[in-house]
DNA sequence: ATTTAATTATACATTCTGTATGATTAAATT
DNA sequence: AATTTAATCATACAGAATGTATAATTAAAT
C-alpha cells in the first residue's frame, strides 16, 4: 500500500528485469509477421514467466501496449530531441534536426509502430497515450515555428495554424511510412520532408 | 450452388434491401462515439435481423467491413474520378480535381473511415482490400504524372518516383484527417494539399 | 407440387481479456 | 529471529466475441 523509496534495490531491480523481459517479448511478438499473436498468454509465454505477472507489472493489455511504446521511444533515442531546443542557433535548422530526428525514431521501428498505432486507433484505452504523444510533437513544432517567425519574415495570422498543422502532418509517422515506402532511405525521406516543410512555412531557398 | 442471372427479382431485392439494411446499422454504429458496439450481435440487433442473416449475407465481420467501404464510397460519390480523367484538358487542373475528389470522399465520412483504417490495420483479413484502394490511387497518380512530364518540364528519373510517393502521401485519409484538424473546411485542406502537391511535381506559381 | 434462396432458432466450440482466491518464495523490516 | 510484504505463480472462473453446425421455417421461383 505505502510505495518505499528507499532500501529495496533487490527487489526493485527483480522487477525491473521482468517488466523488461516482457517488454522485449512483446516487442518481438508485435515485430513478427503474424502481428496478431500478440496476446497476454504469447507475451507470458515467451517471456518465460507466469500470465498473471504481466497483468501484476501492466495491468491490463492498453497498459503494457502504453509502456511498450515508451519502451521504444528509448531504443529510438528520442531523449535527443531536448537538446535540439537546447542549441538554438538557426530555426530553421532547428526544424530540421527535429524531423530528421522523427525520422530516424519512426525508422528505428517501423513496423512496431505501425502496430501499434493501428492498435490505439482500435482501443479506446491506448489512443490518450498516443493522443499525449502527438500533441507533444505539436508542442515542438509550435515553439519552433514561433522562434522561426521572429527571424525570418513571419507569418500571417491565417498562415501560421496553417503552416503548423502543414508541419505536424509531414512529421507524422504516417507520413514517413508512406514516403519510406520500401528501402527509401531515412536521411532520403528527411529530405523531403525538409523541402515540404520549407514551403508550408514559406521559406525559398536561394535559387540553384 | 448454380447462381441464376434472370428472373429473380424478388428474391434478389429482398437480400439487397436486408443487406442495405445491415450495411447502415454497421455504419451507424462506427459513426457513433462509443465505436467498440461494433459486434455482430449489435449490428443484427440495429439491422432487426438475425445475428445469423449477417453472417449469412456477409460471411465474416471482415467482409462486412470490406462491404461497408463500398458502401462509404458509393455514398461519397468516388465515381466521378473517371470524368475527371476522361476530360484531359490542363494535366495541373486534373490534379487538383483529383485531390479535391478525395478530400470531398474523406470529409463525407471522416470518423467511420478513420475507424475503417484502423480496423484495416488491425485485422489482417480487412488489410487486402485497404491495399488495394491505395494502389488504385496511386495508378490514378501515376497516370496524372505521367500526363504532366509530357507537357511540363519532365523530372529526372530519380525525382519521378519521389513526386509519387509524396503525391500518394498528399492525398492519404492520413494526410486530410491531419489538416483537416477541428473545423477546417474541405476547400481549404485541399487548397493547402494542392499548394504542396504543385511543390512536390515542381511546378511554380507565377509570382503575385 | 417441388425446389430453392433467405431467414431464423438453438446450441456449441474457441479464443481472449480480466478477476478472484490462495499459495509460495525471497527480500526487507522490526 | 520473527514478521511483514513484494513478486510470482497455479487454478479456476466469468464474460464477451467470432464463427460453425444442425435443423426448421417462409416465400419466391420453377
Amino acid at each position: 500500500m505505502t510505495p518505499r523509496t528507499y532500501g529495496m534495490a533487490k527487489r526493485q531491480a527483480a522487477g525491473a528485469q521482468t517488466r523488461e523481459r516482457i517488454l522485449a517479448a512483446a516487442h518481438e511478438l508485435l515485430a513478427a509477421e503474424d502481428f496478431t499473436e500478440l496476446t497476454m498468454d504469447a507475451v507470458a509465454r515467451k517471456a518465460d514467466v507466469s500470465r498473471l505477472t504481466v497483468y501484476y507489472q501492466f495491468d491490463s493489455k492498453a497498459g503494457l501496449l502504453e509502456a511498450l511504446y515508451n519502451y521504444i521511444a528509448k531504443r529510438g533515442q528520442m531523449e535527443r530531441l531536448a537538446e535540439i531546443f537546447r542549441q538554438s542557433n538557426d530555426p530553421l535548422r532547428t526544424l530540421h534536426d527535429f524531423i530528421l530526428t522523427f525520422a530516424r525514431f519512426w525508422a528505428s521501428d517501423r513496423n512496431v509502430i505501425r502496430r501499434l498505432h493501428a492498435l490505439g486507433g482500435v482501443d479506446p484505452e491506448v489512443a490518450p497515450g498516443l493522443l499525449a504523444r502527438n500533441q507533444r510533437r505539436r508542442h515542438g513544432l509550435e515553439v519552433i515555428l514561433e522562434r522561426y517567425c521572429r527571424v525570418y519574415p513571419p507569418l500571417s495570422p491565417i498562415q501560421e495554424p496553417v503552416a503548423l498543422d502543414t508541419l505536424h502532418m509531414l512529421t507524422s509517422f504516417e507520413t514517413f511510412d508512406a514516403l519510406a515506402g520500401e528501402g527509401r532511405s531515412v536521411e532520403e525521406v528527411g529530405k523531403i520532408v525538409c523541402k515540404q516543410a520549407d514551403h508550408a512555412i514559406g521559406f525559398t531557398p536561394r535559387r540553384v
